[in-house]
DNA sequence: CTAAACCTTGCCGTTGACGTGAAGGTCAAG
DNA sequence: CTTGACCTTCACGTCAACGGCAAGGTTTAG
């Protein structure tokens, strides 16, 4: 397939596909014309790609990681053991900002909460 | 209190302070010779605004809600019930977040989890 | 065969929360 | 009274993940 149809399926735009290339995320075959080529394959590893973005990882720690993730989702094939230290870091960042959402969370509830109770006293 | 010492009490930088300053999150005293004076609860307020800014809220959403939130965290005040939208919007999108911070967690668990077995077959 | 709809590389623009000097005023200690 | 550690206001720089546009090549429908 090419750029636009997986960016279509994948949710997001050819823009971003080739800065994930640039940064080392994708490596698509490309046609004679020059055109990148994608497997259907790609579509689960651009979404991957950008659940990990979503959670704060940069394109340096997800260019780390990828490679670990096989291609069908359902199995987990041997990851690279040697990599099992940066994914513990990369845990441990989403935890802390879990948490740290959890308790701006709190913060607005209460207010939310304040502001409620006001309307029946 | 002086800017550098806030800044030191509430773990940020003068830089930081002029900038919320400026985006209308503070809004010290002023001494004859210029300088800022900050008054002790002001720490509280810092740390609520890093809070809020690691939680994902920009400065406008923060100086929306800012004036809601009374000096003394313990006693909640009346807050202002026409924010109540304002602080659901931002309450959902907190939540969105830890939603997708725990499905990234969960794809980072799955891979821990094949290459510790790996060691231990 | 031509026009529309793709694709390519290249490169500058954007957004938010600051960092980093520069040029100068202020204050406490010696 | 001077030195050094503060402070002030500009004002430009940074970083990440793209957006957008230009100038050109490609493919496909009619």
């Amino acid at each position: 397939m090419r750029i636009s149809e997986l960016a279509r399926q994948a949710g997001t735009t050819p823009r971003a596909l080739r800065y994930y290339e640039e940064q080392g995320l994708l490596r698509p075959a490309r046609l004679a014309s020059g055109y990148r080529h994608y497997e259907p394959q790609a579509v689960g590893t651009v979404r991957h790609i950008q659940l990990l973005l979503s959670a704060g990882l940069n394109t340096a720690a997800i260019a780390e990681i990828l490679p670990c993730i096989p291609d069908d989702v359902t199995v987990l094939a041997p990851t690279c053991p040697e990599l099992l230290d940066a994914l513990a870091v990369e845990r441990n960042r989403i935890t802390t900002s879990m948490d740290r959402l959890a308790a701006a969370r709190a913060v607005l509830d209460r207010l939310i909460q304040a502001g409620s109770v006001r309307d029946q006293p």
